[in-house]
DNA sequence: AATAAATAGATGTTTATACATTAAATGTAT
DNA sequence: ATACATTTAATGTATAAACATCTATTTATT
């Protein structure tokens, strides 16, 4: 069974293909979003709290700063110091005291932040591999129209 | 100045072009989100509740139901209910009984919901734009992809 | 050095979201 | 017709998000 945009939001008709396009991704998105819900609300964790696990674990066990950990979100508006706070409380996350600046805070993750990311990790790939439905190359070109699109806000 | 998802979110390597644009599928559309947030702000709604307005609008004054509002979300995990409480309360819609089914509730739009969506038509009309970047061609061929990505939900 | 400005992070508060439950009306089965 | 299940919408509740404010520390200015 085909299902299209036009079914999943009973809307038959677009102004343009741009706004069949604006719509089929805010709505994509979200379901993209609760796809991926699934998977951590077994675990007691949010997207918003994996997305800092994920960057903690790139980081090797080198601390980094809260303000950083905001630089690398996928989502620029989310409060990264309560974030870490909930990481703190289950024992994911560390913070630690940051000796050449006092006003900032180190963080690192923890042994169970990695064993939690660890079991997450095939689910989190097949969801990732959802994708691969598409060829890499038009992943490459979908991806650079992404990045042209938010240019429009630099000019 | 050339912004790509690599330097938005400091990642230099993805694990595949899959994981590119997964993430930058959620950053891209976190981002557009909150662009079309700024726009409605002003005018004291949510991005939800215009979504409501929207469905209400496309009606031309059929009454619809609750229910039948929720299937059109772009959201689908949307409290249908509680939005069409705040839209009351603005003034912006209606609610009118259901006659051949006491559970349901039809809900319309009001001439103030009307004036106030015609007030951000050239605003949205804008966000959308962002989207012109893209040939026509393109933004149809994007949009069959995200189609064949929620696919994979009904085999 | 003293004052002002900027930065880092925490916290307060209001609103929205996620999820479960409830209540009423309708549909279905025996 | 009665009992049971389902649908429709509203509500309760705990958590998270959005946004502003505050405190401590560092940097810049005069």
């Amino acid at each position: 069974m085909i299902m299209s945009i036009e079914t999943d939001i009973k809307q038959k008709k677009f102004r343009s293909p741009y706004q069949r396009l604006a719509l089929n991704l805010v709505y994509t998105s979200n379901w993209l979003g609760y796809k991926q819900l699934e998977i951590f609300k077994d675990y007691d964790i949010t997207s918003q709290q994996y997305n800092v696990l994920r960057i903690l674990r790139g980081q090797k066990s080198v601390p980094i700063k809260v303000s950083e950990i905001t630089e690398r979100m996928l989502d620029k508006n989310s409060n990264t110091s309560r974030l870490v706070d909930k990481l703190l409380v289950k024992n994911l996350a560390e913070r630690k005291s940051c000796p050449n600046d006092r006003r900032a805070v180190d963080v690192v993750i923890t042994k169970e932040g990695l064993d939690l990311l660890e079991k997450l990790d095939p689910f989190v790939e097949e969801w990732e591999n959802r994708f691969s439905i598409i060829s890499p190359d038009d992943a490459e070109r979908f991806s650079a129209l992404l990045d042209k699109l938010r240019e429009s806000d630099n000019q």
